[in-house]
RNA sequence: GGGUCGCUAACUCAAUUGGUAGAGUACCUGCCUUUUAAGCAGGGAGUUCGGGGUUCGAGUCCCCGGCGACCCA
């Protein structure tokens, strides 16, 4: 950073780096001799008081600077730490003039400082420190945001997440949140006896989902590899190897576009279960998330945009078909080819894109009239064969697999099936998608012969499970963008 | 990809019809021994997102571009 580019705040602060080191004070010293946090110097005071203990509680505390107000020979701060702040009284009588000069001219808001002294309560009863010594800890060049309105433009937020963090204690709440969340959800599938495994995410073959994948090169390798897109494919060639129960959290990587629902890179649960198909699921999913509502929010009952939600199970279960009968009055199983479906959608002066194959009008038509409006939790039953090349066929109806997706305040939030364990069907599912691939459908699954081998070995029958963690976030936080619940989300580079 | 809105001091925001770019916080100086958005007095601080155009004169109008938010596809 050029030093002549500091603005009128950086050269003020930075002067006052330069004075401190010539009076042999080190701006930035290695330790800190902190002996309670704000929280514990005001509990172990408050305790003092109650039990009218005789002794002053001394304390040693640390933080940074976040307010600031001076009163001639008295100066009263607050400072804050990782579990909140506390006030410190200087005193030119109690310091000591150089010390108290000292303080006013050097330090600065945002600056961390360590101060120790004894407790006291102020007139107005706040529980304090008064300040016998301080030490500067670490000197802030940038000023903070403004004290009473935070910082609150969207951009600067996103781009500058540790300025969001510092002065918007809403922003750490969900991210907090958010660990409480992984945490609850691990504790919830360990009691289940699953293990959590971490596979490759620089892939030879991608696979597992439909996306487009991001592509980058390893040179030792001479080859390109792909970011992958989901952890499926290795999650069950573990299954093939023995393994019972796994799971996985872990980023994928889809080369998409950005929205409030897509951020392109992302987090993800993906849960196996040998001897299990997708009811098993279904329970999974609805005892998991009501579990973890419970821990993480104390209550089943949540809050999305508006919407009062209660995800205790059983959750509603609906198939594909009465879902669009429902929304739409079409009868995907009469409307059973292309053809009937386009002119069934045409019938009824439906808008839906243009989809290349039944399937996928099926899809479209479910997303365009019936997604939304799922606001309690829902699973949405057997989907149609042609968009689900890695689940395990309807053992009445070919054209439908045992595949859910569930739903919950209009957002889709995760996907589910029988796995397919058939490495013959398997193989000629991934033909059906070569042959979308050949036709122009960029995010058809590409063939994973390494994948057919280890279903040759024999894969028990197994049910597996994916969500988003992000979406998750989003909703247990009341969050109508994804950018909120993801610390540092994808922005375009400013020029 | 399309539409709407936004981008002005470190932060939060003003700026009438196109007419000297302001306020609060923050910063600097002074006063002030129980304040807490402390107070009082004074002062400094700008690539108005970038480029071009119209005009005597552009933060404001027009064109191109950048970034962001929201909506739509």
């Amino acid at each position: 950073m050029d030093l002549l580019k500091f603005n009128e705040y950086q050269r003020t602060r930075y002067q006052k780096v330069i004075e401190l080191r010539e009076l042999g004070i080190e701006p930035y010293p290695p330790r800190v001799s902190r002996t309670h946090t704000t929280r514990q110097a005001i509990a172990e005071f408050e305790r003092a008081e109650r039990e009218g203990t005789p002794e002053p509680v001394r304390v040693t505390v640390a933080g940074r600077l976040v307010a600031w107000r001076e009163m001639g020979k008295i100066t009263f701060a607050h400072i804050e730490d990782g579990e909140g702040r506390v006030q410190l009284f200087f005193q030119l009588n109690t310091l000591g003039e150089a010390p108290y000069r000292m303080a006013r001219k050097y330090l600065d808001l945002g600056d961390f400082i360590e101060a120790s002294g004894e407790m006291f309560r102020t007139r107005t009863g706040e529980p304090t420190v008064r300040v016998q010594s301080w030490r500067l800890l670490a000197k802030a060049l940038n000023p903070p945001p403004e004290k009473w309105h935070g910082l609150t433009d969207v951009e600067q937020r996103y781009r500058q997440r540790y300025v969001d963090l510092m002065s918007n204690p809403e922003v750490r709440r969900i991210f907090v949140i958010r660990s409480k969340i992984l945490r609850a959800i691990r504790d919830f599938l360990d009691e289940r006896g699953y293990i959590e495994v971490e596979t490759p995410i620089l892939q030879p073959v991608y696979g597992g989902a439909e996306a487009r994948p991001f592509i980058t090169h390893h040179n030792w390798a001479k080859r390109d590899f792909y970011l992958r897109i989901a952890t499926e494919l290795y999650l069950k060639r573990l299954l093939v190897g023995g393994f019972e129960r796994v799971y996985e959290i872990g980023k994928d990587f889809r080369n998409e576009g950005i929205s409030t629902k897509h951020n392109p890179e992302f987090t993800v649960l993906e849960a196996y279960q040998a001897y299990g198909d997708y009811y098993d699921m279904m329970e999974l999913a609805e005892t998991c998330w009501a579990a973890v509502a419970e821990r993480v929010l104390g209550s089943t009952v949540i809050t999305y945009q508006g919407h009062t939600i209660d995800l205790k199970p059983p959750w509603r279960r609906i198939t594909m078909r009465d879902a669009i009968l429902e929304r739409t009055g079409i009868d995907i199983e009469q409307a059973d080819t292309f053809e009937a479906l386009q002119a069934a959608i045409k019938e009824r002066g439906l808008h839906v894109d243009p989809k290349p194959t039944w399937g996928k009008l099926v899809d479209e038509l479910f997303s365009e009239y019936v997604e939304p409006t799922l606001i309690e939790p829902t699973f949405v039953v057997d989907y149609p064969r042609e968009i689900s090349p890695l689940a395990k066929q309807k053992p009445d109806n070919p054209k439908l697999v045992e595949r859910f997706e569930f739903f919950i305040g209009g957002l889709e939030l995760g996907n589910a099936f029988t796995e397919l364990n058939d490495p013959i069907e398997q193989l000629e599912r991934f033909r059906d998608q070569q042959r979308q691939r050949a036709a122009g459908d960029e995010e058809a699954h590409p063939i994973d012969e390494d994948f057919i081998n280890a279903l040759m070995y024999g894969m028990p029958p197994t049910g597996g499970i994916g969500w988003g963690i992000d979406r998750m976030t989003m909703l247990y936080t009341d969050k109508a963008s994804i950018r909120e619940v993801i610390l540092f989300p994808q922005l375009r580079e400013r020029q």
